[in-house]
RNA sequence: GCCGUUGUAGCUCAGUGGUAGAGCACUUCCUUGGUAAGGAAGAGGUCACGGGUUCAAAUCCCGUCAACGGCUCCA
């Protein structure tokens, strides 16, 4: 051990150090404040324990909070802490998992029917708090896989041997902080120490390993922080996102709303609402006619024959809503989940031609499936909605052009609503379950790469998701979080090469033979209801103006002015203004008030002075007054903003 | 579907066994006003629904439905 060792630091400097120095000591030679702060130590790449000896030459990063893995490091030693803390409460309760998370962590425990809800929160919090004061330290220490077993086997954690079942000998190691040990890998904090502030978010329930045919253990979601000060910001963060939450905002921005006797996950398109889904989709459907999109329109139901065909019936059929009969017949009809199949009909009215592909066919389909009850979740997750639906039907040696075309269609979407902080995800097959996807290996492999090639070339980041696509072609899905930092998918492209095959699609190639054209499948808003959730929750309500359902405002001053304000209403509504008069006997300070609050973006203040000077008082909301001006003017104003998103819809 | 929590006026919420409340919104009247809440009066609830316990239930118990937070699922 007396042998020196070289660290390099993430500055590029190198010193030198006895073997077996720790992360710690390194830390404590630069300053007294970092080693107050080191959470974990990265050495060549791999986070361990900033107690841990480093015994060779090696790359060295000292983690605090500011570091993702440091933060990631605190809270697993949390969660430890949550474990440690909830045993002392309730002894002889059993433990399954425990990880970090994005914002905090949770533990999954086993209170073999104890109650535990709310109320119970503040007493964890309060254990954690007095244990974590205690300074205990995370001792980390190897063992055999014979003891480990032995050691859960006497304490009588069936969870815990589930895991060690599936661990090599020669790799478990024990963490032990004051009376607590757990079968962890680790890394840990130092000491518990750290920790200063400690909050229990929820409980909720969770299948063991993720299995619902598993007994649901409880999962403690918590999070804690180094300072009191930043579990306040961070609630109050919280707090701020749930302003922004679509479900409270549709509601008093009265865009949608739903009924218990309509049905749930089944919404209701208010007035303003659908104004605002009207512009969208208007959008949508100049820019595909653009690209060369033809609308077409066909009916809510089809033929169940249409999805046994499609091969929906087979794999959703007995978990989705059930077929309507006709009356007389018994003729079976299914609501319909997908648009493809009754496009794959509009293919086949007529013979094809090589030089009729690629056929776009673009329909704002709306479909309806049977999610479970639990999923329905405001506008993001429903049983009715409008998906922005296009098949395109083209050459197998049109599909990477095409993908790159529906990716560049995708782009303007976003980029035109503001949506800048989105990732792309790949979704290919699960290479060690393939009897859940249907189509051949070779179809599957083509399909795959045309979708990876096009990625590459348009540059998008992507991850890559095994096991996520859909039963019938791969996926290129565009992700977004909502407020509350939850991820939803929104645009898809989907490259299918089973579809044809089960319609028995065919063009006339050059050659006068028969050929199969190949499917993509694409959304760019995904459903206009869960696009339109994200878009109020990233805007606050405060949407572009070419959206706005009410773009102005016409506040009269008093009674005296009704007709002037009625006047210009008319005038403006002449040149494609929206809004309305605000025609209450009320005071000019309750009428802007009201109008800032429903986040009308232009208010137009009428009274004695605009009245005679044919002019209006404009007002911006969120910004106040900008002048009295003449109608023209405000006009042009106004369409100088809508047209800089370049969106006169 | 599963686990947990919740359900009182259009909205936000008080009320924990003894005749259903507040603020905002709504209606009417007064007021005719200049850039974020003028005043007064009024109307509005089978306390989600269905059972049960009790002399008495919004309140306690059981069931159903729905919403919320997760889990599983998501063509």
């Amino acid at each position: 051990m007396s042998d020196q060792i070289r660290i390099t630091l993430p500055d590029g400097s190198v010193r030198e150090y006895p073997g077996g120095v720790t992360g710690l000591e390194i830390a404590a030679g630069i300053s007294e404040g970092l080693a107050r702060n080191v959470l974990a130590a990265s050495v060549n790449g791999t986070v361990q324990d900033a107690t841990r000896p480093i015994t060779t030459d090696a790359t060295v990063k000292l983690l605090t909070w500011n570091d993702p893995e440091g933060k990631a490091t605190f809270w697993h030693s949390s969660a430890h802490l949550l474990a440690e803390a909830l045993e002392e409460l309730y002894p002889g309760i059993q433990f399954g998992i425990g990880p970090p998370i994005e914002n905090g962590f949770y533990y999954d425990v086993d209170l073999n029917g104890r109650h535990f809800s709310q109320e119970d929160f503040k007493k964890v919090e309060d254990k954690m708090l007095e244990l974590a004061r205690k300074k205990q330290e995370f001792v980390r220490k190897p063992i055999s896989k014979a003891e480990a077993v032995d050691y859960f086997e006497k304490k009588g954690d069936p969870y815990k041997l589930d895991l060690l079942e599936r661990l090599d000998d020669g790799t478990i190691t024990f963490y032990t902080q004051g009376n607590f040990t757990d079968l962890c890998r680790g890394p840990h904090i130092p000491n518990t120490g750290f920790i200063k502030a400690a909050k229990v978010m929820n409980v909720a329930g969770a299948y063991w390993r993720g299995d619902e045919k598993n007994k649901m253990l409880t999962r403690v979601y918590a999070i804690t922080f180094p300072k009191q000060k930043e579990l306040d910001e961070y609630l109050h963060l919280l707090e701020e996102a749930k302003k922004r939450d679509h479900r409270k905002l549709g509601r008093e921005l009265e865009l949608f709303a739903f009924s218990e006797k309509v049905g749930q996950g089944l919404p209701l398109w208010l007035p303003k609402g659908t104004m605002l889904r009207e512009r969208l989709e208007n959008f949508l459907r100049r820019a595909q006619v653009r690209a060369g999109y033809s609308p077409v329109v066909t009916p809510h139901i089809g033929g169940k024959s249409l999805y046994v065909t499609s091969g929906h019936w087979e794999k959703y059929g007995k978990d989705s809503f059930k077929p309507i009969l006709t009356p007389e017949e018994g003729e079976e009809f299914l609501l319909k989940p997908m648009n493809c199949p009754h496009h794959c009909e509009i293919y086949k009215t007529k013979p094809r031609s090589y030089r009729d592909l690629p056929l776009r066919l673009a329909e704002f389909g709306t479909v309806y499936r049977y999610e479970q009850s639990g999923e329905l979740h405001g506008l993001t997750r429903v049983r009715g909605f409008t998906q922005d639906d296009a098949h395109i039907f083209c050459r197998p040696d049109q599909v990477k052009e095409e993908f790159m075309k529906v990716i560049d269609l995708v782009l303007y979407v976003f980029r035109s609503l503001g949506f800048e902080d989105f990732s792309a995800q790949i979704s290919l097959r699960d290479p060690e379950n393939r009897e859940k996807y249907i189509g051949s290996d070779d179809a599957w492999a083509k399909a795959e790469d045309a979708i990876v090639e096009a990625a590459a070339e348009k540059g998008l980041r992507t991850v890559t998701e095994l096991g996520e696509a859909a039963f019938y072609g791969p996926k290129l899905d565009f992700m977004v979080r909502d407020a509350l930092g939850r991820k939803w998918q929104l645009g898809t492209i989907q490259v299918d090469y089973n579809l044809p095959d089960r319609f028995e699609l065919e063009y006339t190639g050059s050659d006068n033979q028969k050929y199969r054209p190949v499917m993509i499948h694409r959304a760019p808003f995904g459903s206009l209801e869960r696009f339109i959730a994200i878009l109020i929750e990233n805007t606050g309500g405060n949407f572009p103006l070419w959206l706005s359902p009410d773009q102005i405002a016409v506040l009269p001053i008093s009674e005296k002015y009704e007709t002037y304000a009625n006047d210009v209403f008319l005038a403006l509504q002449e040149r494609d203004v929206r809004g309305y008069v605000d025609h209450r006997d009320e005071k000019i300070g309750r009428k802007i008030r009201d109008a800032e609050i429903s986040k009308v973006p232009f208010m137009l203040i009428v009274g004695e002075k605009e009245q005679a000077e044919g002019h209006v008082a404009v007002r911006r909301k969120g910004e106040g007054d900008l002048g009295s001006m003449s109608i023209d003017d405000f006009v042009e104003l106004f369409r100088a903003e809508v047209s800089q998103v370049g969106q006169a819809v």
